[in-house]
RNA sequence: GGGCCCUUCGUCUAUCGGUUAGGACGCCAGGUUUUCAACCUGGAAAGAGGGGUUCGAUUCCCCUAGGGCCUGCCA
C-alpha cells in the first residue's frame, strides 16, 4: 500500500485537464490514462476539465478532438465537463479575497517596466518582485490599468511529489506571478488551483513540465489556507532520439493511431507500461491494470516511444480481442484493398469462419486487413510470377486428381481435410511440398494465408473446388 | 544567466546495500514449415564518467558530462 491510499471517507477524485489547443496527442492520452487508472483502482472519480482560459488560442474543434480521443481510448469521466472559462467569476471572487487579505496586490508596473524589472532580476538570477507588492493604494495612479500579482511568500518551497520525491525552491525562484490580467480574466496558476479545489481534486497526475507549477500553486494552496492535494509529476514522453517527441516520431493524435489500426486496449496497455511497471508483467487486461496500478510504479525518467513494441502489444490484444467486433472495426481496413468481393454475406460468412484463426497473425488491424484478403479474392484470378512458378504440368495433373477427391470428401472440416492432404501426398508418393505449393497457388494467389487445411475449411467446398478448377483450366 | 528534474542491455523496465544484474520488444541462430506471420528453443546485449560513505555499491552522498522542464497579462 502506498501513503497516498485514501480511506472511503475522502474518496480519491482525479481529473485530466487539457488545453484545447490542437489534438489528443499520445502524451496527453497518456496522462489521462493514468488519471482514469488511479480513480478506477480507488473507486474514485475521474473528472475532465478544459482549460481554455486562453480565448484566443481555444477552439472548440480541439475539445472536439480530446473529447473524441478519449471516448476512443475508453477513458470515461465522471459527471460533465468543466469549462474553465466559464468559471473566471469565480476565480475573480478568490483573487479578490486575497487581495483583501493583503496576499495579493495590484500592481501598475507597464509592459516596458515590466520588462526592466525582468531583465534586472534575470541579471541578478532570481524571480520577479514588482515594487507594488509593497505600495499602498493610495499611490495607485488614477485611469491606469493593473494587475493583480501574488504576493510571493518569503519562506523557501517544499512540494512533496508522489513522484519527485521533496522538491525544494529558496522563495527568490518564484516570483509575483500574476492572477488576474489587466482585463480581470484569471491566469493558469490561479485558475487551476481553484478548480482543482473547487472539484475536490485529490490527486493531481500530470506531465513533469508542471513541476515548476507545482510549487507555485502549492504556495496559493497555502496562502488560501486550503489542503494541497497529491502532485504526482510524471515524465514526458520522448522521441525515440531522446529528444522532445516529435511529429515524425509518434507525437501524433489518438485518432491517428486508432487510423493505423490500433486497438483502444493496445495502445492503453503499451502506454501503461511506458513510464509504469508491475515487476515483469508487460501485458495487462483492463481488470488488471486497474486492479494494479497505484502511484507506486511510476517511473522518474523519461520513456521514449518504441512502436515495434506497440505492434506486439497490440497483436496480443487483437488476438484475446471478440471476433464479431474485429471484424467491424477491420471492415474500413478491408475497404482499402483493390479488387475484392463485397457480397456482405460472403464476406461474413469467410471472416467469422477465419477470424480466430486471423486474429492471431495479425498486429494490427490494417495488417488484419492483408491476412484476410485470401478470402475476398475474386475469382478467377490469374497466377503471376513467383505465384505462377508451382504450377508446372505436373502440378496441374496433380491437382486434377486431388480436385477428384476433395469433391467426393464426406465431411469438409480442418481436421478431415488435414487427413486427406496428408494421405494424398502420401498415394502420389510425394513430400507435402509438391502438393502444398501448387495448391497453396491455387487457393491464395501468394498471399498470406494460414495453413492449408484451414484456408479450405475458410473457403468452403465451392469455393475452394471452383479456385482449384480455376487454375487447372487456365492458360499454362 | 538562474532554478529544478532525469541517467541500468538499442528501446521499455526489475532491483528497495550483498543477485551469475532478471523480464519484455527488437536483433541473431536453430526448430516447425505449404506462403506470410504466429509459435517454441537458444544466444548476443546494460549500471554515463570521476570521487567519496561502507566489510560491501547499480542502489546512499558530491562533482562532471549529457538530456529535459520552468524562468509569459500561454497552459
Amino acid at each position: 500500500m502506498n501513503s497516498h491510499v485514501q480511506n472511503n471517507d475522502n474518496p480519491i477524485r482525479t481529473r485530466f485537464a487539457p488545453s484545447p489547443t490542437g489534438f489528443l496527442h499520445i502524451g496527453g492520452a497518456r496522462t489521462a490514462l493514468f488519471n482514469w487508472l488511479l480513480a478506477r483502482h480507488h473507486g474514485g472519480a475521474f473528472y475532465l476539465r478544459i482549460e481554455d482560459t486562453d480565448r484566443a488560442r481555444s477552439t472548440q474543434e480541439a475539445i472536439d478532438a480530446i473529447l473524441d480521443g478519449l471516448a476512443w481510448l475508453g477513458l470515461d469521466w465522471d459527471g460533465d465537463v468543466v469549462s474553465q472559462y466559464a468559471r473566471a467569476g469565480r476565480h475573480a471572487e478568490v483573487a479578490g479575497q486575497l487581495l483583501a487579505e493583503g496576499k495579493a496586490f495590484k500592481c501598475y508596473c507597464t509592459s516596458e517596466e515590466v520588462q526592466e524589472l525582468r531583465d534586472e532580476a534575470f541579471a541578478q538570477g532570481r524571480a520577479l518582485r514588482s515594487p507594488w507588492r509593497d505600495r499602498g493604494p493610495e499611490e495607485a495612479p488614477a485611469d491606469t490599468p493593473y494587475v493583480v500579482r501574488f504576493k510571493a511568500p518569503d519562506s523557501d518551497v517544499v512540494l512533496e511529489d508522489a513522484v519527485q520525491g521533496n522538491v525544494r525552491w529558496a522563495a527568490k525562484e518564484f516570483d509575483d506571478l500574476i492572477l488576474l490580467r489587466s482585463d480581470g480574466s484569471p491566469t493558469y496558476n490561479l485558475a487551476v488551483v481553484v478548480d482543482d479545489h473547487d472539484m475536490g481534486i485529490t490527486h493531481i497526475v500530470r506531465g513533469d513540465d508542471h513541476l515548476v507549477n507545482g510549487g507555485r500553486q502549492s504556495q496559493i494552496y497555502d496562502a488560501l489556507g486550503w489542503d494541497r492535494p497529491v502532485f504526482a509529476h510524471v515524465p514526458l514522453i520522448h522521441g525515440p532520439d531522446g529528444k522532445k517527441l516529435s511529429k515524425r516520431h509518434g507525437a501524433l493524435g489518438a485518432d491517428a493511431y486508432r487510423d493505423m489500426g490500433y486497438l483502444p486496449e493496445g495502445l492503453r496497455n503499451y502506454l501503461l507500461r511506458l513510464g509504469w511497471s508491475h515487476g515483469d508483467q508487460e501485458l495487462f487486461s483492463d481488470a488488471e491494470a486497474v486492479a494494479a496500478f497505484t502511484l507506486d510504479g511510476l517511473n522518474k525518467a523519461p520513456a521514449r516511444m518504441d512502436m515495434d513494441k506497440l505492434n506486439h502489444i497490440n497483436g496480443h490484444h487483437m488476438s484475446q480481442a471478440d471476433d464479431a467486433r474485429l471484424i467491424e472495426l477491420v471492415a474500413p481496413f478491408l475497404d482499402t484493398l483493390e479488387d475484392r468481393i463485397d457480397d456482405p454475406q460472403i464476406v461474413g460468412q469467410r471472416l467469422r469462419a477465419a477470424m480466430p484463426v486471423l486474429k492471431t497473425r495479425a498486429a494490427t488491424l490494417e495488417e488484419l486487413a492483408r491476412q484476410a484478403y485470401f478470402l475476398l479474392k475474386p475469382r478467377p484470378f490469374r497466377l503471376e510470377g513467383k505465384a505462377a512458378k508451382p504450377l508446372n504440368e505436373e502440378a496441374r495433373q496433380r491437382l486434377y486428381r486431388l480436385f477428384t477427391r476433395l469433391g467426393d470428401l464426406a465431411a469438409w472440416t480442418e481436421d478431415a481435410l488435414a487427413a486427406e492432404l496428408k494421405n494424398f501426398a502420401e498415394a502420389e508418393e510425394v513430400g507435402f511440398g509438391k502438393v502444398g505449393q501448387p495448391l497453396r497457388a491455387a487457393l491464395t494467389a501468394g498471399a498470406p494465408a494460414p495453413d492449408l487445411s484451414l484456408v479450405m475449411a475458410f473457403l468452403g467446398r465451392e469455393e475452394t473446388l471452383d479456385r482449384i478448377k480455376d487454375q487447372m483450366m487456365a492458360d499454362a
